[in-house]
DNA sequence: CCTTTATATACCTTGACACGTATATGCTCT
DNA sequence: AGAGCATATACGTGTCAAGGTATATAAAGG
């Protein structure tokens, strides 16, 4: 799963998906890249479950699929908690700080 | 930044230092690694930003950084919109089902 | 000082993967 | 049926990164 997203074009393509469906040649042109290598990415992204495609005649349009990159949210999910934490820490701190300094200068922190 | 996160054993040791500060060799320990390993992966994350140590006498004491996940926490966002509206959108349907159906049984979906 | 403990680095080998080029598959339209 | 477009796949090549083993650096303690 990381190393799907690991790979910059692919995230490329994901980032364009995530607006509407493409067609192969439309990502094709819109990022610039040849046409196997886009064929190859999707082929990799699709088999990790990242996006799937319908048929359109000779076409092939592609969409996003939520479930994997939901999970790398969900692995962020304990990270978040500590770095909001820190943020929590960092306040306390200056607001002590605050209490500290407010009976030299007459001002405080606004909340 | 997604290549760092890529690789298994450095997750398991992000996922460590969630907690709290390590040592290399509690690193070691804790995910039965070998400490040249240990060692690399945590030079990787720390040039990566990662991490970071202070020296505790022999021993190095390995803490996270909070910037380069929020970086890719932030990079999830529009996929976040995007998954969300399609659960919006998922819910608009069933109610537009709730309201052809109620009409024949008499129960109400529950909100 | 010398040994032990803790960590870092050097070197080598191996495997995976991304790319380019060429070619195959498949659909459409005349 | 044949030409042309859209997409997929096959193959060969180069690169890079991870692991293992050995060794270097450095501090602690007797």
């Amino acid at each position: 799963m990381f190393e799907i997203i690991a790979e910059p074009n692919r995230r490329a393509i994901l980032s364009l998906l995530v607006s509407s469906q493409q067609s192969v040649g439309e990502i094709e042109r819109q990022l610039r890249m040849p046409q196997p290598t886009v064929s190859k990415h999707l082929r990799v992204l699709r088999e990790a479950g990242f996006v799937e495609s319908t048929v359109d005649a000779q076409r092939r349009l592609y969409r996003l699929k939520p479930e994997p990159l939901q999970e790398v949210d969900a692995w962020l999910a304990p990270f978040r908690r500590f770095w909001s934490a820190h943020v929590d820490a960092l306040e306390r701190h200056l607001d002590r700080m605050d209490q500290l300094t407010q009976t030299k200068r007459k001002t405080r922190r606004r909340r």
